[in-house]
DNA sequence: TTCGCTGCAAAGGATTTGCATTCTA
DNA sequence: TAGAATGCAAATCCTTTGCAGCGAA
């Protein structure tokens, strides 16, 4: 069934990085925290320099180094997912406290963008993963359309 | 079904790379076709480092700004597709030329790489993008698992 | 008091661009 | 011959790193 994806809790998922970085005997610094918050409150993915301008909000003299140190923490956490579409620069969005996992439906003419969630991909992902000798751990599917506005979408990039 | 992929067809690509430069008043000229060659060489993907390489192979005075804008002319063709892998840099690999879809599917340990094609993947994702009121234009399917070698892989990165 | 963390600035790497020259239709 | 395409080098852009000072256990 496709749905529409549950957003993370910010508790559940502050236990799980400053959890994170206890195990690697690091500390849960103010700094983190700010990029944390950041990194959730669009509730969708975002790029280093989306996620440094709305720390700013929070403390202004946090600078990108801080930011690009705290994400590579919280991806190689688990709290984050790296995303890559096409020729675009890279994205972070997180999937750690509690949001559920889901995939992306892209428009490529208006960039409209839509979250979801599929059980039966879930299931034949699997399927295929043991068909091939591999014990699934993760993936990404990304699949590109083009939205229902067509032709009179008010984003549209192309004619 | 899950199976191996089909590689493309130099003769099919080649006109195919030609009409488009043509439809676009552009001109297939020997590098770009040093360029097409060399992409197509390996059969799997490549990053422009190689794609560099190899096509100095066939003429050594090729440098990496028309390798890079020849792979922005093959993307934009539809030749070739741009694949970004966790953190690795950008590669490309041949989509047209008759060479059959596929996705992906990564062993987090030792890089080990096989291409699929399953058509109930690809069933689904029609269905899915149907429903969220998209046509669907194309997709990218990665899966990250790891393979059967385990502890044994010659090539694991990590114990 | 120690060791990690931060911010700054500089370094690094990949990709793109400007320009004079060369090539192709 | 005109407009494109090329190769070089310089410029950009994104990301990482080095380092001195700051902060938390």
């Amino acid at each position: 069934m496709a749905g529409v994806e549950k957003g993370p809790d910010w508790d559940e998922i502050c236990k799980e990085f400053e959890a994170y970085l206890e195990r690697c005997g690091q500390r849960f610094t103010k700094q983190r925290q700010i990029v944390l918050k950041a990194v959730s409150f669009a509730g969708t993915h975002m790029d280093a320099e989306e996620i440094l301008q709305q720390a700013k909000k929070i403390d202004s003299s946090i600078g990108f180094a801080t930011v690009y140190r705290t994400l590579q923490l919280m991806t190689a956490g688990g709290i984050l997912a790296e995303l890559n579409f096409g020729g675009e620069r890279r994205s972070f969005e997180v999937v750690g406290g509690g949001s559920e996992h889901h995939d992306h439906l892209i428009c490529t003419d208006c960039g409209a963008f839509v979250e979801f969630f599929d059980s039966e991909v879930e299931e034949l992902q699997e399927r295929i993963a043991k068909k091939l000798g591999f014990t699934l751990t993760g993936h990404r599917m990304d699949l590109y359309g083009n939205c229902v506005r067509g032709e009179n979408c008010p984003r549209r990039r192309k004619q």
